[in-house]
DNA sequence: GAGTGGTCTAGACCACGCC
DNA sequence: GCGTGGTCTAGACCACTCA
């Protein structure tokens, strides 16, 4: 039970770089000892150094840069996505990407990358309440911050919904896809969303820049008219280092 | 550019078996070829198999069993937390982990780890609105469905709230905490809650018995009173295989 | 006990960042 | 060009599952 106990080499190697990041004696951005000192230092084959950093950098908490070095992760500044682009407060506009960006001093773009009819799939379909391998308008977009993706964003409208209107031309709406289906007349109630986090998959690591261990959050939005009637689903893939989502809630309802 | 292209062994083999998952080839519980006879196949080193294997097995797509073999990864049921636990439906009694685990037919226990006078940090005091390093009450437990502990909640509660109240007991509350804050007389208003992904620490990994590549989700929620005042900061680790959160929003404010 | 995945070694060469 | 991390080999032994 000594300070270099444990199951395997590199387990008991990466705890003691843990415990140097855990406690500050090693501090984000600072270099880790390169593997050969490692190696030299704790007497194993640089194997088992290797496995050691690749087990902590899944935890999120190193990064290795091929050629130069190896250092404690820095956390990226957090963006805070609220429903406030859905949920409109009295009579101010609605809060949109660019406007809530320029809030925290972030210049916020969109590019979109798709717009036309598709076929819903199950997922798609079972939200907006219409049948399987009904026609639907598919908009794709990709948020961007200062530059950067850091988010995809995939809104389905049913066909008699979207079809001759705005929702189905290439172009970016004013002030948002709410506010388009309010300008076609539709009277919006409530919305339900749902959040998830997983592994982030190979296209999304490379797409969104994920560092190795970083998971994407998913969101799920179904937006409904007053009457029930869903008339929008979008559904987000998010960087889940740079995101926090925000909810005000009431006690009772 | 044949299908075996790519930059490095061990990628081409990771997108081949990557690409058997995906288009069904292979389906979630089967077994896939042992690392022996990947080496053969591919003509590689059985290093190199074994890196693919770590980059799927990190993207949740494998399980790989020491000893059994490596299989598809099968997902596990998802639960879905609301906020049902803090909003009440009219005269409804609110919602308990165990009433919300019966109604989808499972078992859900708590167990109570901590319960006691302590320090704030700044992340809680700040959340709280108090000075940093107050005497706070906190307590810890651990939610567990069918016997498996799936989340951490910690609770924390300013001095003067908790002292001398069912909040300092190490005892189940009736009803959970935020009933247990209405019998004491607070009126409560809205509560704010933050939701992030991270990966797991070694710990939660351990704790939560979670898979490769599973992230957890971080849940905040601050609950006030109807005057503003914070009453209580709930701080939840949740496994992220197994959970949902769901939110019902107005499309107005 | 056979089969399978995990650990570990020793060594070679490559790709990239930086000076 | 040197230093650093990434890729890869060939081979050995161990730990665990399952029949």
């Amino acid at each position: 039970m000594t300070a270099g106990s444990g199951q395997t080499s590199h387990t008991r190697v990466a705890a003691a770089l843990r415990t140097m990041i855990e406690t500050g004696e090693l501090q984000p951005g600072d270099q880790l000892p390169t593997q050969e000192e490692l190696t030299a230092e704790h007497g194993v084959s640089r194997t088992v150094i290797r496995q050691a950093m690749a087990t902590l950098s899944a935890e999120g908490l190193i990064d290795r840069v091929r050629g130069g070095g190896t250092y404690v992760r820095v956390k990226r500044p957090v963006f805070h996505i609220s429903a406030t682009y859905v949920t409109q407060q009295g009579d101010e506009p609605r809060a949109t990407w660019t406007t809530e960006a320029a809030k925290h001093g972030l210049v916020g773009t969109q590019t979109i990358t798709y717009v036309g009819e598709t076929i819903a799939n199950d997922e798609i379909a079972s939200l907006l309440g219409i049948a399987p391998d009904s026609s639907i308008y598919t908009r794709k977009r990709i948020m961007e911050i200062n530059g950067d993706p850091v988010q995809f964003a995939d809104s389905y409208y049913p066909y008699h919904i979207a079809h001759g209107t705005e929702l189905a031309r290439t172009a970016k709406l004013r002030g948002g896809t709410i506010a388009s289906l309010e300008r076609l007349g539709y009277q919006l109630g409530n919305c339900h969303e749902i959040v998830r986090a997983r592994p982030a998959t190979d296209d999304e690591k490379r797409m969104l820049q994920l560092k190795d261990g970083v998971p994407v959050l998913v969101q799920r939005r179904t937006t409904y008219t007053t009457d029930g009637i869903p008339v929008e689903v979008s559904v987000s893939v998010l960087a889940g280092d740079r995101h926090e989502m925000h909810y005000t809630l009431p006690a009772h309802a």
